[in-house]
DNA sequence: ACTTGACTTCGAGTGTGCTCGAAGTCCTAC
DNA sequence: GTAGGACTTCGAGCACACTCGAAGTCAAGT
C-alpha cells in the first residue's frame, strides 16, 4: 500500500468496538460475548485484546439476529456456522438448513394464525370464562 | 331434581380422568397438574381424591393451550383466571388482556414475516456466509 | 389376598438463552 | 502519575415452562 492508494484510508472507521456494535445491532455487549463464546463469532482483537468487529462480523451479527427472530435454536445456528467454517462445499447443507427452518416458521405462523382466530372469536363474543 | 328429570342422567360420562383429558387435549398429565398447582385450574376430585375434569374444566384446558400457542406468558394467563374468579365485573379487564395480547401477536407475526423475507432473500441468492 | 396400574403429592431437576458480577487490564485525559 | 471508563475473562445465576421421579394410595380384576 502506498500513500497514493486512497482506499488505504477509508473515510469510515474500518472496525467497530463491541459497544458500537451493541448499539447498532441492538444486541447487548454481554450477548455478543456470549455468541462468541459459543462459537457463532470469531472476532479479531486489537493489541490490547479488545474486540474489533469487521463489517463482515457485524453482518454476521445481524444475520444471527434474523435467525433468532425466527426462533431458530442456537444449536442450529451453531451448526450453520460450523458448515460455513468447513468451506464452500457445505453450501447445499447450509441451504437445506435454512430451507428447513423456513418451513418450520411457515408452520408456526399458520398455527399462530389459527390460534389468533380462536382468540378473535372469543374477544368478539366476549362474556365467557373458559369456553374455547 | 326428581327422577323425572332426564338431564340428571346424561348419556355421556359427565367427567373425565386426567389421562383422558391428557389424551384429548395433548397436554400431559404432568402439565395438567402443574397448571392446577399454579392456579390455572381448580379441578374437583372423586371420593378417592382423583381429579374428575368437568366439561368446563376441559374447555378451560383447551383455552389455556390456545393462549400458550400464542405465547401468552403463564403470568398473564394466571392474571386472566384471577379476573375470572373475581366475577363478571372484571370482564372489561379480561377483554383488555386478550386484546393486548392479540396486538402482541400481530406485532410478532409481522416481525416473523419480515425476518422470513430476509431469509428468503438469503436462500434465493445463496452462496453467502454471513451477509444479511 | 394380592397384583396391577392409574392415580396422588411434593420437591427437585432440565433445557434454553441469555444476563450479571467480580476482578483485573489498558488507554486517554488531566 | 493518577483517575476514569471501557474493555477483558470466567463462572455463576436467572426466568421460563415445563418435566420427572420417588413414595405412597386406592379400586378393580383374578
Amino acid at each position: 500500500m502506498t500513500t497514493l492508494d486512497v482506499r488505504d484510508t477509508p473515510i469510515t472507521h474500518p472496525t467497530e468496538t463491541i459497544s458500537e456494535v451493541a448499539e447498532r445491532t441492538g444486541v447487548t455487549a454481554h450477548t455478543l460475548r456470549y455468541y462468541e463464546r459459543i462459537g457463532l463469532l470469531d472476532v479479531p482483537r486489537d493489541s490490547a485484546g479488545r474486540r474489533l468487529y469487521t463489517p463482515d462480523d457485524v453482518d454476521r451479527v445481524v444475520f444471527i439476529t434474523r435467525l433468532r427472530q425466527l426462533d431458530m435454536p442456537i444449536r442450529d445456528i451453531q451448526r450453520y456456522f460450523e458448515l460455513v467454517l468447513a468451506g464452500p462445499a457445505t453450501e447445499p447443507d447450509r441451504l437445506a438448513l435454512l430451507v428447513k427452518h423456513r418451513e418450520t416458521v411457515r408452520v408456526r405462523m399458520e398455527a399462530l394464525r389459527i390460534a389468533l382466530d380462536v382468540v378473535d372469536y372469543k374477544i368478539a363474543k366476549y362474556g365467557g370464562t373458559a369456553a374455547p
